[in-house]
DNA sequence: ACCTGAACACCGTTCAAGT
DNA sequence: ACCTGAACACCGTTCAAGT
């Protein structure tokens, strides 16, 4: 056998990403740090920096990393069904290591990589085919965002453990007496418990294009009412 | 005059939130350290540990402090008025802090206050009232939080800045043959900084609402389909 | 060009004292 | 009961050496 060498492959930036998010999806965000990262690839943390110039800079890259299997749907394809599409693919880049979701929502995490401007070209394509204006178009598309990022959220959150918080902060607080303020939570606990990711997802899309169909579609005659 | 006093006022849980949410504005979400807060308030680090048992429970109790200005609508308006009054009252709250959803985001951050919850039955309530099965009252919910959440996430992150880093990569990366890939983008680009968040808060909430009519409303007539 | 190691100014948290 | 100060095991980052 050969001589042990210093590492089975040369240090790259590439590995370190790589590495970097190993430890973010075994520690979570707060547990990545660098040392531990060149702890991880056998490496002394200042050579780190011979690769990527700060931390924050990792940090964008590994955003960038995560969510460059993301593609642009098949143009043809009706713009509903492209909407669907980008918005399960996103949800699941995101899903895939949900710690990110704190990066993402620091000011940290700027992907700037070429691949992602052609998915939001095609997310904003997929708006404008709606028939929504221009400034609806941008608002829309900011939703979308808004709405599969929040929802990555509330499911790595644990609506289970939402649920728990609620029912032992009512213990300690004894708060029998506002039983009856309490009786849609009461009612939907279950619900909480059983209804998954997946359906959350699609009953929001569901939502989303429909009303995005409604408000859109000017053939709408629904649309009467003009004052109130 | 008096001797000096170690302080104005004793050192209180509360005094220490209000410093902390204080060096969360002006820090962000990285830069609250409990040293920081200590030397805010004039007192050793270790006297905050009198008051709070972890840092991570000072985050909590910083979250609590921060949504606890929303209070239930008024229960006898229209529950479409309602779920508009929750969404802005939600937002507006976040908004004031914004580097408080990073910590929403990790695992930490969980509320646990007797008035939140008071809220999520509000929120509950009227989805109830919207005629929804159980099921899509819990993803609804889930929905509801998400689409909030992320807008404050779009719009602390910036607009303007990602079209920043956009153009900027595009230079960067010498990308002047795939100018036809990204004709919606650019030809939206003035309205991504012209579009306001008040514009996209009501435009998301307008699109919801119809979505959740459409849906909710078994009378709905446009729901004739069946396979496809 | 790339890796090492010491060093600097920070962290959160624990613990023995003080009052 | 509450505050102090030293101490511990961590951070990110810089810089002078090594090869």
């Amino acid at each position: 056998m050969e001589r042990r060498r210093r590492s089975a492959e040369p240090l790259t930036l590439e590995r370190i990403v790589e590495a970097a998010l190993v430890e973010l999806d075994a520690s979570g965000a707060d547990g990545v740090s660098l040392r531990g990262v060149a702890r991880r690839l056998g490496v002394h943390v200042t050579s780190l920096y011979n690769h990527v110039p700060s931390k924050p800079a990792l940090l964008d890259a590994m955003v960038d990393r995560a969510l460059s299997g993301i593609t642009p749907p098949d143009p043809h394809a009706p713009w509903q069904e492209r909407v669907r599409t980008l918005a399960v693919d996103f949800y699941q880049a995101l899903a895939a290591h949900p710690a990110l979701i704190p990066v993402l929502a620091s000011e940290r995490g700027r992907p700037t990589s070429p691949g992602l401007f052609a998915v939001m070209e095609a997310a904003l394509t997929c708006l404008s085919d709606a028939g929504l204006s221009p400034s609806h178009q941008v608002s829309a598309f900011r939703g979308f965002l808004a709405m599969v990022m929040g929802l990555v959220i509330t499911h790595t959150r644990g609506a289970e453990s939402t649920l728990e918080a609620a029912e032992l902060a009512w213990r300690e607080a004894g708060m029998a007496g506002l039983s009856t303020e309490r009786q849609a939570l009461m009612a939907l606990a279950p619900y909480f418990l059983s209804t998954r990711p997946a359906a959350d997802l699609e009953f929001v899309l569901d939502t989303w294009l429909a009303g995005l169909g409604h408000l859109g579609a000017a053939d709408t005659p629904a649309r009467k009412d003009r004052g109130t």
